[in-house]
DNA sequence: GTCTATAATTTGATAGAC
DNA sequence: GTCTATCAAATTATAGAC
């Protein structure tokens, strides 16, 4: 993938972290890296296309992190935890496909299919990685909604509040 | 409040439940509510106004709603897990409050000071009702989080299994 | 690959008649 | 309260030169 189809793709995922699909525009982009609108045109037909290649990218970048932490700690609640609290704390506040969730009936079909596959490849590696279906649906539920109220309220730590009992409660039980 | 003032509300929330601040425009609400977009902003002056006003409107709703609901069942488990079921098996889908608090950073302020608040409500309604403060953010975050898997992955069934261990953990509890 | 130019549409908002 | 008319700006997207 060429150096500018990146550059275009993580001021994309940028702005749609911050307020979704509606949030950018050709525009916007192609300034911040410095070509015009009618360029970015060239990498991705449509600003549908376009959204599905970020989503589908950062789903596939998820999946290898969690595989990879996974790994190092057998312990799926404490992987998970930690993985949905690196946007948190970081400038980006929200994870893109958690933001598109949201507003998903007011999605291009490309893009729908690629958040929902993205919480499908959720479940299905909790469950893998021996959680049982609804424990593993609670504690996605769990993390996805402590990085809203993070959000909405503007207060990081409530992440962690939100999220520290049960890690106690439930570590190594799996 | 005048029954057109109340018709573009219920417009607007709609909208605003399906796709967010950016999913609606005064020219759809004012077809859909008979008259034209001119017109609405003699109720409402901006886009910024009444959605706020629609959040507002909203969040006091709710609260009543689960005033009434703590006296018949003391259970703020059972009452809040009910409350946050209830658009996922309507046909509005979601809460608009969840939506517009995953985009929070896209909001104009008067916006983002009413989602906020209806966060800080839940959070202190759930600990005024017996809940530790970890205990009411776990909680909500589940219930938030559950409405978002639901919806993105388009299987309603989704809040029940998100939801029903906990209900059978805490119940009575509190 | 990037540009200029532009089409076609939509948006939030205002002025002023009725 | 609602209308017509309109503005200024922004949007996605395309055609064609370089």
């Amino acid at each position: 993938m060429s150096d500018m189809k990146t550059a275009i793709m993580d001021a994309a995922e940028r702005r749609i972290r911050a307020g979704g699909f509606g949030a950018f525009s050709f525009r916007d982009i192609a300034a911040e890296v410095g070509i015009k609108s009618s360029s970015v045109h060239y990498h991705f037909p449509t600003k549908e296309d376009l959204t599905a290649a970020v989503i589908r990218r950062y789903s596939e970048l998820v999946a290898k992190h969690l595989d990879r932490e996974l790994e190092k700690n057998p312990d799926p609640v404490r992987v998970w935890t930690k993985a949905f609290r690196t946007p948190v704390f970081s400038e980006d506040h929200m994870c893109p496909c958690t933001v598109l969730g949201a507003a998903v009936q007011d999605l291009p079909e490309l893009v729908a299919v690629e958040v929902r596959q993205f919480f499908k490849m959720h479940k299905d590696k909790l469950v893998a990685a021996g959680l049982a279906p609804n424990k593993a649906a609670e504690l996605l539920s769990t993390l996805v909604g402590a990085t809203i109220l993070a959000n909405a309220l503007g207060d990081r730590t409530e992440y962690d509040r939100a999220t520290k009992d049960r890690a106690k409660r439930e570590s190594v039980a799996a």
